[in-house]
DNA sequence: GGCCGTTTTGACCAAATGGTCAACAAGGCG
DNA sequence: CGCCTTGTTGACCATTTGGTCAAAACGGCC
């Protein structure tokens, strides 16, 4: 099926230098292989973003770009090649986003903070990623998977919380044994679902979650529960604490 | 297009009364509408949830049933129609499932486990729904939001909830205050996402989410979330306390 | 100017897809 | 039994869709 992706190899490569040493070329605005090659991924983005893998249609993507749908097949081979450099494409610019992520501030808590608004707005300011993510998790990550990129995407930021983890704790205001990729995880969902499943949400609780007012309450709810759970125990009344837990956990089995 | 729809309108009453009258009917196995009916729903459920409704064909689902692509549209009028079908379906199955929760333990912090359990397990239970659920938000609710079942089914989860918080707040182990629509919105977006996003997250994180153990671990972790976060508080070293969250408030705004 | 590799396009295709129509079986009922 | 409504089907259709081919425009280079 894809037999000699020669071009595409090409022109990905081609993307990559820096523009300094062709910028007079673009001066004919046409015929500029990077330019169109760009042009084509960011319509394709929105569309695959709008309609899905299956929905989007490859003639439409041709129609926004003013380009002959010839052009696609060119630069990616197929549909599906065109889909993977799109998810790729978002990774990185997910990445690039995260990667000015220096909230390492003073305080941990103002870091906590901090991260919390960072990753909300990261997913805030890219709704694509959100819709491109969830058609490949509908896919089982069948494209992703191969792309090792991700790994690389993600590290810094579980990183970074450990990071404010371990300096909450030595300033005494974090409790020790908090598992950092639990806590991106915690903090991922709650950001990444309250903008992904917006709108069945809303019709659930009748509640318009896309207000300021209702955001920014729920983002300081996100604060406030991260820095309850981190926060040093204060041994009595110790809701969660090892001492209630054990007993809690098994009246737990024996109701389920 | 959809000129007379008369005998879909047909199907669905007739769908309706009381089995108990012409059960006898039953043993024919052929021609028994409501059977036919609840066959293509069903098949129709997997085939949308596997591919969304773009990827969907019709005539897989016809296949499925082993019957003619025709009863598909004598039933349910167009692809779309089934859709919606296929949707209000999963909705009241979904809500016929929350609604046995009579979690209401007498301990509000073993409920507040219970409900955990319960919350995450109705959509382990259900990856249809949950497959739908995305496919809905990605078409921006455009459906749903006729259908107001949809704010039926919540309702009541939001309430138990209520009730759990109240009742701890008089037994002394909760705080007051807290909003039941976040914790339920919480609760959700921990349960749903770790379900939802499984593949982006693991090849993230680089953990199996699908593991026995690591699901344990996630769902005392957000039982554990939960109850920090409901404690009565303290008073000193707080950390979400009032005294702090405004110091560190004003210090974000400065931030971001 | 003429050659050559790269970029771009118009025309075309086979397959798939949502949807339709007329006819056909199967009971219920008078 | 024969009619009539309800349930079911095979054959068919217009359109769409991902994908292809050969040829053309473009630009650099000798």
């Amino acid at each position: 099926m894809a037999a000699d992706l020669k071009p595409v190899a090409g022109a990905r490569l081609r993307a990559g230098p820096a523009k300094t040493e062709w910028m007079h070329q673009m001066a004919s605005r046409s015929r500029d292989p990077a330019r169109t090659r760009d042009k084509i991924l960011t319509q394709a983005t929105r569309e695959f973003a709008n309609k899905g893998f299956d929905g989007a249609r490859v003639d439409a993507i041709a129609l926004r770009c003013k380009l002959s749908k010839n052009m696609l097949y060119y630069y990616f081979g197929s549909k599906e090649g065109l889909f993977v450099a799109v998810l790729e494409r978002m990774y990185e610019k997910l990445r690039m986003q995260q990667k000015d992520l220096a909230v390492r501030a003073s305080d941990p808590v103002v870091a906590l903070e901090q991260l919390v608004h960072h990753t909300f707005n990261a997913f805030l300011e890219n709704p694509e990623a959100i819709r491109l993510m969830n058609e490949e998790n509908r896919h089982k990550g069948r494209h992703i998977r191969q792309s090792q990129r991700m790994r690389e995407l993600y590290n810094p930021l579980v990183e970074t919380i450990r990071f404010i983890l371990t300096r909450g704790h030595e300033d005494g205001v974090f409790r020790a044994g908090v598992d950092p990729a639990f806590i991106y995880l915690t903090l991922a969902s709650l950001c990444y679902h309250y903008l992904s499943n917006q709108y069945t949400l809303e019709v659930a609780l009748g509640v318009d979650l896309g207000s300021r007012k209702t955001r920014d309450a729920w983002l300081t709810h996100i604060a406030d529960l991260l820095k309850s759970f981190c926060a040093q125990a204060t041994d009595s009344s110790a809701v969660n604490g090892t001492a209630v837990r054990k007993g809690s956990r098994r009246a737990l089995r024996a109701s389920s």
